[in-house]
DNA sequence: GCCATAACGGTACTCCGGTTCCATTAGTTG
DNA sequence: CAACTAATGGAACCGGAGTACCGTTATGGC
C-alpha cells in the first residue's frame, strides 16, 4: 500500500537512469569541473554550469540544487575512475611514482584548482567530505600494496601501517598545495616520496599493539 | 593636483583607522569567526555577521563586500597574534610539542572549524591565499629555530632546510584533517612528529647545494 | 512499436542578497 | 572646544539567483 507514498520524490535521475538522464548528469559534472577549475568553489553559478552544458537550467537546480551537492556528485564521479599504479620493485621506486603521479595531478592547470575547489566544498558540507573521504580511502587502497610488499620483502618493519605510508608522501604535497606560494616541482615530489620511506623504515609507522 | 583624485576612494577604514572603526573591525572579525566556525565559508552570510557583531549591514558590505574578502581580513589578524612556542631542549621533544599544539588547534570546536573555512577561502580567492600563505610563514618561522638548534648540536645533518622540517610535523595532520574521516587524535600527532623527526635524521630536507 | 510517465526545459514569478542614498555620529585637526 | 569630514547605519531600492508551473521529450516496460 505504500508503494507510492514511501519514496514520495526520490531524487530526479535514480527511477530512469539511463539514456538522457545519464547524459545530461555526465556533461553536467563535467561542466562542473571546469567552471570549478576555472573559478573555484565561491565562483561556482549553476545557471552558468546550465550554459556550459548545455542543458535546461531548472535541470540542474532540481537534481543538484545548490554548488556544493554538484561537488560532492562530482567527487562520487572522480572516486569511480581510478588510476593504475606503476610498480618498479623497490619501496623508494614506489613511493616516488605515487609522489610524482600526485605532484603531477596537483601542478596541472586544471586538475590542480579542481582538487583546490573540492576539498573547500568538503569543508562546508558533510556530503561532500564524506564523498571525498572517500575518493581518498580509494586512491589510498590502490597504493598501499607496495607499503606491505615492502614489509614482506624486509624494507619495512613488520606492523608497518601501510595506508598511513601512502599518506605520508601525498600530505607535504597537499600541504604545500593549500598554505604556501611555493611551486609544487619534481624535487619537493621526491623530497616527499624520500621522506616517508625515511620515516617508514625508522618505524614511525608502526602500529603499536592496539 | 592629483592629491584627492590619485587615492579615489581608498577602502573606508583607512584614513580614519582609530577609535570606532578599529571597534567595529574587531567585533566583525569576531563575529565572522564564530559564523566560519558554525556554518562554514559556504554558509557566511554578511548580514548575519553584521547581525552578529550589533553593526550596520551596510558598514559590513562597504568594507569588506563579500565572504572571502572578509575572511582574508580575519587572516591578517589572526596572523599578527601567534603564541608562544616551548622549548624541550631535544628536537624530538620540539617536535611532539608542535605537533600537540597544532592537533589541539585543529581539534578545537571552534578553531577547527575556523581553519577549515580559511583554508577554503584561500583556495576561492588569491588575496586570501596571500594572507593565508603569510599566516603559515609567520607560524613556520616561529618554530623553524627549533630545528636549527638541532642542527647545531649535531641531532640533525648540516644544510638541513628548517622550515621544511616544522613543515613536516603538520602536513600530515592537515592531511588528515581534510581527507579522513579519522579523528586528530594525539596518537596522530606524535606518530607525525617521529615520523618528521625520523625523515630529518635520514637527511630528507637537506637542501642539495642549490 | 506503443503506452505510461520520468525527466527535461522554457517562461513567468518571487524573494532576498547586495547597493545606493542620505541623515547622523564621532574621530581628528588646528 | 569648534569645525570639518570620515565612517556608520537606517531605509528604500534593484537585479538576479533560485522556484513553481506546465507543456514537451524520450526512456523503459510490455
Amino acid at each position: 500500500m505504500a508503494s507510492e507514498a514511501a519514496k514520495e520524490t526520490a531524487n530526479p535521475g535514480s527511477v530512469r537512469p539511463g539514456g538522457r538522464t545519464a547524459r545530461v548528469r555526465s556533461a553536467v559534472l563535467r561542466a562542473a569541473g571546469d567552471a570549478l577549475a576555472e573559478h573555484g568553489l565561491a565562483g561556482l553559478d549553476l545557471a552558468d554550469v546550465a550554459r556550459r552544458a548545455e542543458v535546461g537550467r531548472t535541470t540542474v537546480y532540481r537534481r543538484w540544487g545548490n554548488p556544493v551537492a554538484l561537488v560532492a556528485d562530482l567527487l562520487v564521479e572522480m572516486a569511480e575512475q581510478s588510476l593504475p599504479r606503476t610498480e618498479t620493485g623497490t619501496l623508494a621506486g614506489d613511493l616516488r611514482a605515487n609522489a610524482r603521479l600526485v605532484r603531477r595531478t596537483l601542478a596541472d592547470p586544471r586538475q590542480g584548482p579542481l582538487f583546490k575547489a573540492v576539498i573547500a566544498a568538503a569543508t562546508c558540507d558533510s556530503r561532500a567530505a564524506a564523498a571525498l573521504h572517500r575518493f581518498y580511502e580509494t586512491r589510498v587502497d590502490e597504493w598501499a600494496p607496495c607499503a606491505r610488499q615492502a614489509v614482506e620483502r624486509g624494507e619495512l618493519p613488520p606492523g608497518t601501517d601501510a595506508r598511513e605510508v601512502i599518506r605520508a608522501v601525498s600530505a607535504p604535497l597537499y600541504y604545500r598545495l593549500l598554505t604556501t606560494a611555493e611551486p609544487l616541482d619534481e624535487a619537493a615530489a621526491d623530497r616527499a616520496a624520500d621522506a616517508a620511506a625515511a620515516a617508514a623504515r625508522a618505524g614511525a609507522f608502526v602500529t603499536t599493539a592496539e
